[in-house]
Formats: structure tokens, sequence, C-alpha cells
DNA sequence: TAAAGCATGTAACCGGTTACATGATTAA
DNA sequence: TTAATCATGTAACCGGTTACATGCTTTA
């Protein structure tokens, strides 16, 4: 498998993890992956699908009273050899964030003052509602899942989100600052 | 033109700053705006001729001694209009960077340690880089581009990728010092 | 003489989102 | 009775990348 089919990597990961149906991988990354990873059920069911052909992964059916069928994936021994081999590789290039605030603070000398200090504030706002997300989702983790093989290494990315958020947070502060000091013209 | 065309907006935006042709939106871009922006040439000249046709552009054909010809564009009166009311609308969503580091990182139990380590002081590496690139950049705009109007803005976009990536950088000292205090297991 | 820079563009492809479709159970 | 939860999937669409095509000039 190619380097780049980072949503099977992350699928054949989970498999690892203990999770082993489409519809809890999506529960799992929308809650405890969502600060660096995202995806979508038209993602996860053909991607899933994609594995079993490729023999990293097996179904298992399973047919529950009340609820609908199941359908149970676990990852094969070639598809663990697969998963490692990925996980080696050394990440060739860091992310580069497209980031809408920065495309329009770019250009925000089309604008009046007020308005771009508003812009910030409402940045600031979200960036501390995210905090507190990654805070509450680390505490979770200390108290509920700490004995959790996996636990040290979700704390670790968790610890990335809450690093890189917090020094945001710090530039916010800092900016309305220097734009307020900043003399408009017309 | 709806909330959601950044990239003829970011066009646009790049109109006001004295670049007039895809070519030279595309460098700038590339050396100015890459820590937080990208873009490629596929998709550049189409949406030049969408801005031309909604009336947000006009060109000017030159053709010079020796070099292909130019398309100069520029923004025209209700492009400014279209440009203004985007930069107000505040950004609705915070973006979620997807993070091949994390992911990898996210299932490292099924690797060991060393191996993991390793990783880390890759991307550590990469992020120095990246630092020193954004450092190079501002202290470039102080020397030579301080009577830019528009260089304040400049200055902040960076500062948001300087005061980020160094938070990045503490963050993989802390992880390498937690990963090697952590017991191995098989 | 080869590579890099200037300059514009298109077609094929690919990863990912959104909307749609289905259908049972349980809690408010 | 309505909404939420569990559960799986497809088709259309869209934003963006990559590869390809052209061609002249300047620098190494």
């Amino acid at each position: 498998m190619a380097q780049k089919n980072y949503t099977q990597y992350a699928l054949l990961g989970l498999l690892t993890t203990g999770y082993h149906t489409g519809y809890s991988m999506k529960q799992m990354i929308d809650g405890s992956l969502n600060h660096f990873w995202k995806i979508s059920y038209g993602q996860i069911y053909p991607a899933l699908k994609m594995l079993v052909d490729k023999g990293y992964a097996e179904v298992k059916y399973t047919s529950q009273q009340g609820r609908p069928d199941k359908k149970e994936y676990y990852i094969t021994s070639s598809g663990k050899e697969a998963l490692k081999q990925w996980l080696k590789q050394p990440v060739q290039e860091l992310p580069i964030e497209k980031n809408e605030l920065l495309l329009k603070l770019f250009f925000s000398r089309q604008q009046d003052k007020p308005t771009t200090i508003k812009q910030i504030e409402i940045y600031h706002e979200k960036l501390l509602e995210r905090y507190n997300t990654y805070e509450g989702i680390k505490k979770m983790i200390l108290l509920e899942s700490s004995e959790h093989k996996d636990a040290p290494f979700w704390i670790i990315t968790l610890d990335y989100g809450l690093s890189t958020t917090h020094a945001a947070i710090d530039w916010c502060i800092k900016t309305k600052d220097t734009l307020l000091n900043l003399k408009e013209e017309e």
C-alpha cells in the first residue's frame, strides 16, 4: 500500500485499538482524533472494503436483536505488517494548515480596524472553546481509560493540540494589542 | 460570491497588494503566504477567469520583448466591494489540520520506542527549519518592505506561524522525554 | 549547453464532502 | 410522537494536485 492512503491507515490503526465497525470508528475519530483528523462515512465504508480486498482486514457479520446488522472488521497479520511499515516511514513534510483568519488578516488593510479586531476576538473565543474541549478529553482519558494500553499515546497527541492552541490564544491577545497601536490610514 | 471560494478571494486580495499576473501571484503565495495557504496553477488560471466573468477583475494584455505575453489583472470596484464583504464575515470554524505525525503517534504502541522517538526527532528538525524560514521572511519584510502599507498585516500572520511552530517545537522536546520514561511492553 | 526563470494554460485524476436512502429501537 | 442513536451504504459534486504542453531568455 502506497504511503498516501492516510484514510486506510487511520482505519487500519483503529482496528488495533478496539474499534471494529465503521460506525464506531467514525465516533472515535469525531471524539478523540478530531483535533488532527476527520473523516466521513463516504470515505469509511469504501475504504474498509478496500482493506478487505487487500487482505489487511477480515469481516465478521453479526446480527443483533433490535439493532441493524453489524459488520465487524478485524485486522489480519498482513494488515498489521502493513501498518507497522507505514508507522515507521518518517513524515515527509509538515502540514500546511489553510487558515481562513490569516488569509483575511493578510488583506485587512482593506478594512477598518474595529472590524478586524472583532474577527480576532471571535477567533479567540473559538480557540478557548477548543482548548477546553481538549482539556476535557484529556481528563476523561486520565480518569476512565488510563489503563488502556494506547492511552499514553492519546495523551501525547492531545498535548500537541493543547500546546499549539495555547500559543494561538496568546497570539490573539498580543495581536489585538498590536492592532490597537497601529495607526489607521485612509 | 459565496463564502467558500477561498481561492478566488485569495487572488482578489492579492490584486490589492500589487500582484497582477497569475505567475507573480503564485510566487507571492509560495514565498509569503505558504505558512497558511498554498495554491497551484491548475487553480489560479481558471479562478482568474472566473473573477473576470463575475466582473470582479479586468484584464490588460501586455506583450513584452523577449518574454512571454502577460495578462495583467486589476480589481474592479465591484471586486473591491466583494472582497470587503468577505473580509468582514467572521470565520465560522477553526481549521482542523490533518497531521500525519499525530496520526502515526496515535497508533505507536504497535511500534518500538526508538523508532517512535526517531520520528519525533525528524519532525523536530523540520519544525526548526520552518521556524527559521519564517524568521527569515519576517526579517526581510522588516528590512525591505517595512514601508509597504500591507506590511504590518504580513508580520501579524508570520507571528502566528512563529508562535505555533515554537509551541510545537517545545512539545517535541517534552514528548521525547515522556517517551523515554514510558516503560515499553511486549 | 544545460538549467532555471518567465509566463500561460488544460485534462485527468483523486481525496473528500454532502445529500440522499433505509430502517429499527429507545429515550424525551 | 418526535428526536436521537445505532448502522450501512451510494451518487453527485467539488476543490485541489499532477502531469503535460509550449516557448523564449538569461545565467551557470
